[in-house]
DNA sequence: ACCTGAACACCGTTCAAGT
DNA sequence: ACCTGAACACCGTTCAAGT
């Protein structure tokens, strides 16, 4: 693998232009900039400075590179309130945190949600801090588990709602009169971080509920 | 093809291969029996007898196309509770039922999480009914969309769970031995249900117990 | 009005060839 | 080991031509 092969015939091998930091690093500049529909295997060449076909001495494929992505973007979601604050203000924040992550990256969202965690090392780092806080909390190991999906459910789901543009319910008011009126009702205000907290302030008293009913 | 090619003046003219109703069931079954990465224009066109390009003098995209397949999934949420039951009950069906249509077409949740409604007859009912009940249930007009939206965000990111492998959580226990001792704990439940039946009690307990807040 | 067939620009990926 | 350039199979979509 890491093939030191012997003299290389007394030249040092020339350094490799390219490298999962690398390519991940672009990848994200490339996203930020022109938005994941830019996110092509050719486009990232160019920016890069290399043939297409290069990407593939380091990546396996697309979707591998968007495993790689995954990684980097759970590197930046903050979960360090877990272990210093209650189990429930760790929570909140983590959401947050969390859900911020991914509005700028919804598209990633059908890929994270059913691939598997083993291999992208921030992830798992993330889930033991975030299973230790709950435990440390007071949850029962059976239900750790179950805590975090509910809320990583509606953190996603929350991440892909703040994609949507704000007009998304709008609808002549003749054909679906109350729906108008409950969409009208609440104009001006950031829509998606309306629900969003109303949402979440409803899941953190639940399971505060939830948690004080296992004890007694 | 089938072309009776007659008068063709005097004669009325031959109907379509082609409507709507036709494509959007064409790739329902396609769907069904083959997956979403088999939903391609030429793939659907070949199930329905016809060349791909014919499909353009129906539907405008592909894009389009899955508009017309959220409408469909959406025709079969069941929401009939609301008017018939308590709010929160109704709340409780139609979330489930919601759940369970795009656990089958986690693939689409992305696209109908950013598309505006308006085209969509069978949404717009849908939202209409879901509104009605929750304002019929006692909750002020500004935020009964916060509380659909709330919702509808924990049931989307609830139906791509659903479609995760079941071991998507496992990993070597050494580098993270809480996470493994908690996922070690949930083994030979059916994993995204239980996630979903937490979160789905404690979202409606918290919602249950924010009105009354607000009758006070 | 609605269909066919050819064509287009693009996609991810492979592979022989070079160093 | 790592890169280039050519090639492949496929994608969504357009359009002139037929009826």
């Amino acid at each position: 693998m890491t093939s030191s092969e012997r003299p290389r015939r007394r030249g040092r091998p020339t350094a490799p232009l390219l490298s999962q930091e690398k390519i991940t690093r672009a990848a994200v500049e490339l996203i930020e900039i022109r938005g994941y529909t830019a996110l092509t295997m050719a486009a990232l060449a160019r920016q890069l400075g290399v043939a297409p076909s290069a990407l593939y001495n380091h990546v396996s494929s697309k979707r591998q590179l968007l495993l790689w992505l995954q990684d980097h973007v759970n590197q930046e979601i903050d979960c360090s309130d877990f272990g210093a604050r209650p189990w429930d203000a760790a929570l909140e924040s983590w959401a947050r945190s969390y859900r911020e992550a991914y509005a700028r990256h919804a598209l990633l969202v059908p890929v994270i949600a059913v691939t598997p965690i083993a291999g992208s090392p921030h992830t798992v780092a993330m889930y033991e801090k975030v299973a230790a806080g709950l435990r440390a909390g007071g949850w029962p190991d059976d239900q750790v588990m179950d805590v975090v999906v509910a809320v990583e459910s509606f953190v996603l789901g929350s991440a892909l709602d703040a994609a949507a543009p704000d007009d998304i319910f709008d609808v002549p008011g003749d054909q679906a009169p109350v729906l108008a009126a409950v969409v009208g009702a609440r104009v001006g205000r950031d829509t998606a971080r309306a629900a969003f907290d109303l949402g979440l302030a409803t899941v953190l008293a639940g399971l505060r509920d939830r948690l004080k009913a296992l004890g007694t």
